[in-house]
DNA sequence: GCATTGAATGACATCGATAACAATAGTAAC
DNA sequence: GTTACTATTGTTATCGATGTCATTCAATGC
């Protein structure tokens, strides 16, 4: 019982005082505590968790004596006696051009809302790049949430076998089966379509690329409503979702359509200011000579001149009830699917 | 010896078939695969660690019955045995506003350095939000990046004593200790206020809250420069990043400010627009009467008309900075704080 | 033929915290 | 005074993987 139990071994590397500095690398069990407490170990474990079994001075004293001598709890040894690590991995799966490697309004209010709920249930949120295999990262999370406008589901068939309950960001897709969360993406080009007609327009063209699901869908809610109203789909340009893409799309348009157009329904709204920036190259005007309609509701929208209207869509929202799903999976629920409403938001174009 | 081992406890809840189902709930560890391949549990550990001390054929057996048995890895186990987590911890503390959770461009190309960098060096990444208290998650971790605009060091108090390497984004504060990196902000300041000169404007406006540092590094630059060229600073508005607030504090000024102003100087895109806003409610135009640099260069930057000129911090660069720096930490060494240069977009305005 | 060497494998202790059960004390009831 | 009972604390095994130090076996050398 010599009053300095010394912990033997662990020399504190770059500690330059004796020991017991908070915040010494040495790092102290609760082995350490209940030696210096004169109790055993598992009642310190108890003290500093205030189990009702632990006699409140006995509580109290060992929880000073631990903030005193800057005990660090070691998380990861109760993950493994307790078997969950309170953990979900969140994997945003984007496509590898370093141009923009997590960028668009997309992940960060998703990630904002994710992260809201799962902290406030009490769980960490393990981020992960699709570049690197996930596989290390995601095996020890109790559930994954897989972000990315992936136009393949190869990260979704890397994920599902890895046995860990997950929900996905996107369109439902036929062939998989994990729980989606996603947001209404035929509603979206529904109400594009909408509103196109209902200001007159006829020969609309659509700037996209159909094989992301997102989008197919967009696609499909716009076309369905231009059917039921007379008006035509002139044109479908495949085009990624950048500014640039924009530009080259339309203006590849404004020389291979024959009887042109008079409304643009774009996937994003860098798309549609790139649409909008080859419109007025060629002395087209906006929104007399050709309507657009953008997708994401970015502040760019709303700054543009003419303002951007655009289709917009909950993110926050989005990543709480992908956040809530995953929780449900891991609680042994069944959650459905869930598709979120989108709006219009009606601006000058 | 029997073919079916049948770990007794643990009934596989959620699982349909039998078992060795890959992806069945019951996991497995790596003393049920060395029983079924009749070998020790360490020469499992090894042959999945791809050991030289394990024969080719042993290796290959194993890993091949690892993965038909559906086996997943358990790295809580292994962080505990090894003392390591391989995972740093990104606190994001923002200041508690629901409005906005955790937008504007701040962290998410950030984000986007920091995971980049990490994932190659093999590390996780732990997100939270300052709301909860970070504790538990970054004592788990292997060191800490802190970003945030605060406006106090709480945060930094907080998570200094804690004994985890720490790395902050933002300006290097004179009363504490750990490591920073950030970007230029006494030259952003700089920039600004050369800009404004070389454009003929003397007298000029600071809108932005010093009572965080950045900001205050911004202002000092921004009047030192100023001083040295005759242009005077004729009002100093304290005000939030928002749009909102860049309105308010500029229809005060309008009617508050003695002998007009002819230049401004927003801490943030958003101030500016909101800025312009005022002025143009004003019947004053956009940069004739009065010039407005920005701060951020965020998209709706480059898109509003006229376009805003505009204070441009690299944010990936930046944060692979952070994560180099928290990898050096760990690594014993003692990087120096850093700070990246920041440069003006110069637009319309 | 026997010692020596090396390759391959195994037994055991260990990381730090916690659940289950055991044990001790002190108190109340009769 | 003895039994039953509660409050409090302790003992032991355990989570799953891995470092350390044996141990086994075959090949090699003399």
């Amino acid at each position: 019982m010599s009053p300095r139990p010394a912990k033997s071994s662990r020399p504190a590397a770059s500690s330059l005082m004796a020991d017991a500095v908070p915040g010494d690398a040495a790092r102290l069990t609760m082995a350490d505590l209940a030696e210096r407490a004169q109790v055993s170990i598992i009642t310190v474990s108890r003290a500093l968790r205030d189990s009702p079994s632990v006699r409140e001075d006995t509580r109290r004293r060992i929880q000073d004596l631990a903030r005193e001598m800057g005990y660090r709890f070691n998380a990861t040894a109760r993950n493994l006696r307790l078997q969950r690590s309170h953990t979900i991995a969140v994997v945003v799966d984007m496509k590898p051009t370093p141009e923009r490697p997590m960028s668009g309004p997309f992940p960060l209010d998703l990630l904002g809302g994710i992260c809201q709920e799962l902290t406030t249930a009490g769980y960490n949120v393990l981020l992960t790049t699709g570049q690197s295999q996930p596989a290390a990262a995601v095996q020890a999370a109790d559930g994954a949430i897989l972000l990315g406008q992936g136009a393949d589901d190869t990260a979704v068939r890397q994920l599902l076998p890895m046995g860990v309950p997950l929900v996905v960001w996107g369109a439902p897709q036929p062939g998989v089966d994990p729980v989606f969360v996603g947001s209404d993406n035929h509603q979206g080009g529904a109400l594009a379509a909408a509103r196109l007609i209902e200001t007159g327009r006829r020969r609309l063209v659509f700037l996209g690329d159909t094989r992301h699901r997102e989008n197919a869908e967009r696609l499909h809610g716009f076309t369905e409503t231009l059917a039921s109203a007379g008006a035509v789909l002139v044109a479908l340009a495949p085009c990624d979702f950048t500014f640039n893409a924009g530009v080259a799309a339309v203006r590849g348009l404004l020389t291979d359509t024959p009887g042109g157009f008079d409304g643009i329904f774009a996937c994003s709204d860098a798309i549609a200011l790139g649409a909008m920036r080859a419109l007025t190259e060629a002395k087209l005007t906006v929104p007399d000579d050709v309507s657009v309609i953008g997708y994401d509701d970015t502040p760019m929208a709303a700054f543009h001149t003419p303002a951007l209207t655009s289709v917009h869509q909950d993110w926050t929202e989005g990543g709480v009830r992908l956040a809530q799903a995953v929780l449900a999976l891991i609680n042994g629920e069944h959650p459905d699917s869930l598709i979120l409403p989108t709006r219009l938001v009606v601006r000058a174009t």
